[in-house]
DNA sequence: AATGTTATCAACCGCAAATAG
DNA sequence: GCTATTTGCGGTTGATAACAT
């Protein structure tokens, strides 16, 4: 007995979404919340799948999504994420307030993927390339163990060597001066979480995904409203630097002025 | 200006996990 | 406990913008 496809191939629509779809997923999601993704299109008068919905909802029209280039910080962030959960992206993102997996995975394949090979890093296993085979300090390999983990990132090698990498061969010295300003505030930054042992311990802590339980579920559940209760539903689901949940709900208003505020009922 | 190449990122696909009945 | 269905994740693709020749 096959699977059912998650839509009816026909009269699907396929490729970019439109404004006027966008607006309706938006307006159907802000009205009704979104139950049932595969029904969800319908409902709201789409002729699109669910899972291409839903992705269109997480990626891109969530109001909390934070636009623009990933920051050095963020950046560093997801290098060390990276390091311990591998191609978790889900995870990684969870860790990152206002980015996607999609955006991040897409980001580390872009330009960290490279960044590490030029500094000759592998990419897939943080150590050095040419070091790949021989362990030289195993201390450094991977863990799975939690235990492990946790103090792995005052000991990884891999912000020290961005950052000399960095500062010797980067392509633009413009790139390594703005990098440098910014570095000294926002390494301060990721200082300080990895120096709290309390916090660093729900990083690693597979009891974190249930505190990732979705941030539609307690913002956008049936019946629910979008600002009810604050944006992020919990500090479970955001990081504590994250001064763009005081911002959220204004960004949000601000892009649903793009459509027209009218068309959300507010 | 025209053409070719590379980089970027939104979106799709298939699979596996989770959930419901 | 089993099967069907839904959801979420990670890998990949394809359109197109940016850059080079």
């Amino acid at each position: 007995m096959g699977r059912q496809p998650c839509c009816d191939k026909l009269g699907v629509k396929k490729g970019p979404w439109t404004a006027e779809e966008d607006k309706k997923l938006i307006n159907f999601i802000l009205t009704n919340g979104h139950c049932c993704w595969r029904a969800l299109p319908k409902l709201a008068g789409l002729r699109r799948c669910g899972k291409s919905c839903r992705l269109r909802w997480t990626n891109y029209l969530r109001p909390d999504l934070k636009r623009g280039l990933l920051s050095h910080d963020e950046e560093q962030l997801v290098i060390d994420l990276h390091a311990h959960l591998g191609n978790k992206w889900s995870k990684i993102a969870s860790r990152l307030p206002g980015r996607t997996d999609n955006e991040i995975k897409n980001h580390w394949n872009t330009h960290i993927k490279k960044k590490l090979l030029k500094m000759g890093i592998d990419p897939m296993t943080h150590q050095p390339l040419n070091q790949e085979h021989s362990n030289i300090d195993n201390s450094k390999t991977i863990s799975s163990n939690p235990e492990d983990i946790k103090m792995e990132p005052k000991t990884t090698n891999t912000k020290d060597v961005e950052i000399s990498a960095t500062t010797a061969e980067d392509e633009s010295s413009s790139t390594v001066t703005d990098q440098n300003n910014s570095m000294d505030s926002e390494n301060h930054l990721i200082d300080n979480i990895y120096n709290d042992d309390e916090l660093f311990s729900y990083l690693w802590s597979d009891e974190t995904t249930k505190a990732e339980a979705s941030w539609s579920d307690s913002n956008f559940g049936v019946g629910g409203t979008l600002f009810d209760n604050n944006i992020t539903g919990g500090d479970a689901d955001y990081p504590i630097w994250s001064p763009e949940r005081i911002n959220d709900e204004k960004m949000f208003l601000d892009y649903c002025q793009d459509f027209g505020v009218h068309d959300f009922g507010f």
